[in-house]
DNA sequence: CCATTGTATTGATATAGATCAATGTTTTTA
DNA sequence: TAAAAACATTGATCTATATCAATACAATGG
């Protein structure tokens, strides 16, 4: 099972932009503004009017709804992924989440008319943006599947494990993240992440060394994710 | 908020199809069949080959992910929505969920390669289907959101009265779903479900008669919703 | 460099909701 | 139409986690 795909998607968003003509791509350019964000900042507002999709280059997103003070993290955005695909409706062009940088991050905001008119201008550029809805589907259903069916052990292990393959790319990688915003992630309280976590130690599944986090007997920490 | 759209979607989606020439639409009608399907026969099988898209014209489907005995309800499917959009990505053509009849039900099957032939061809008939997937995408992050953070009794609130506005569009309707479906659909056992109801009928909030279910009090309904 | 504020950790307690068990009621089927 | 199977209901437990509370530690800013 896909396990691993639950906590952010595929980085090959890009490959619709590869579809472009040199003149659309010039065109799009022309149509793009980079911004740099700091740690904490909002990209996007969920409600706001969305004037333009992002397409992060650098650092690391979160998506996430809000309502009120809950909110629910959808998803993780490693650089190379486009945010705000979903507000390319025909009617209402509005955020449907709100996107903020976990650390420093740069992306770039492309003009959501020029973005609709080259989907309507190239096919192939349609269909590969269609692609990625259906991967971002995919993703957020695995993502609904894991917080739903599994209970904290098994959710957290999830979590480091998509961690460690789909964001960070090692077994071992310092953790940017707080213990309050893994337990966002992981849909639990922060009490709860460190009594898990602590619980892996004893376990020998990992090694823990201040902001430092080592996976260290992958398959017993899929298992766990498969089962728990 | 947007509530209501979270246990279905909006049911226009036959809209990308008048974005079609006629003779495209000629050429869809010869790739497609018809096909009618009995309470409870599976009408898509997660994992298997998507060779095409499924349009349902008549009854009420469930779609939904499942891994082993576990099953999660992404939606449920009214007449006039399309099922499998998500699979139309580039590389794997396989079904990303299950879907079955909740009652006799009648769909049409397209052809899949005509589908991304048509997405390739005509660039307002491929907005469109980004649209529908676009708002496929809000419903089941609304009803994430609602699975996650709402309590049962918010949970099934918020089921009724999605079920009455947007699946049977009326305050009084006969409910041919059994507890056990509504358990899953509200993501919560069946014991739970009864005791429940039982409750909202106490409160004036519903009036029970037989399978008939009659929502009394909108409002207060949606308070428990918003805030249960 | 001290004060303030946010983060991490640990233990104790509370509770929503699952699970189990037993019984009654429909629906299906043979 | 009788038997079997599925569904509905009720009450009694049990448990995974949240919540609360208290303390220690780290980071940040004036």
């Amino acid at each position: 099972m896909a396990v691993r795909t639950s906590c952010t998607v595929a980085d090959d968003h890009c490959k619709c932009f590869e579809a472009l003509t040199e003149e659309q791509t010039a065109l799009l350019e022309k149509k793009q503004v980079t911004v740099e964000y700091n740690k904490g900042e909002i990209i996007a507002k969920h409600g706001s009017f969305a004037s333009h999709v992002i397409f992060v280059c650098e650092g690391l997103v979160k998506v996430y709804i809000e309502h009120g003070k809950e909110i629910l993290i959808l998803k993780i955005i490693s650089p190379g992924n486009l945010i705000g695909l979903s507000s390319l409706t025909e009617g209402g062009d509005t955020f449907q989440y709100s996107a903020a940088a976990y650390q420093r991050s740069i992306a770039k905001l492309i003009d959501i008319t020029t973005f609709k008119h080259l989907i309507r201008e190239n096919g192939l550029f349609a269909s590969r943006v269609i692609s990625i809805l259906g991967e971002n589907s995919n993703q957020i259903n695995n993502r609904f599947f894991c917080l739903t069916h599994r209970q904290s052990y098994g959710r957290l292990a999830n979590l480091l494990l998509c961690l460690s393959e789909r964001v960070f790319k090692s077994d071992i990688f310092e953790l940017d993240l707080t213990r309050k915003e893994l337990a966002e992630l992981a849909g639990m309280s922060t009490e709860n992440v460190i009594r898990i976590l602590k619980k892996f130690q004893e376990d020998d599944l990992i090694i823990l060394k201040g902001k430092n986090i080592e996976l260290h007997n992958i398959d017993a920490m899929q298992r766990i994710c498969d089962l728990g």
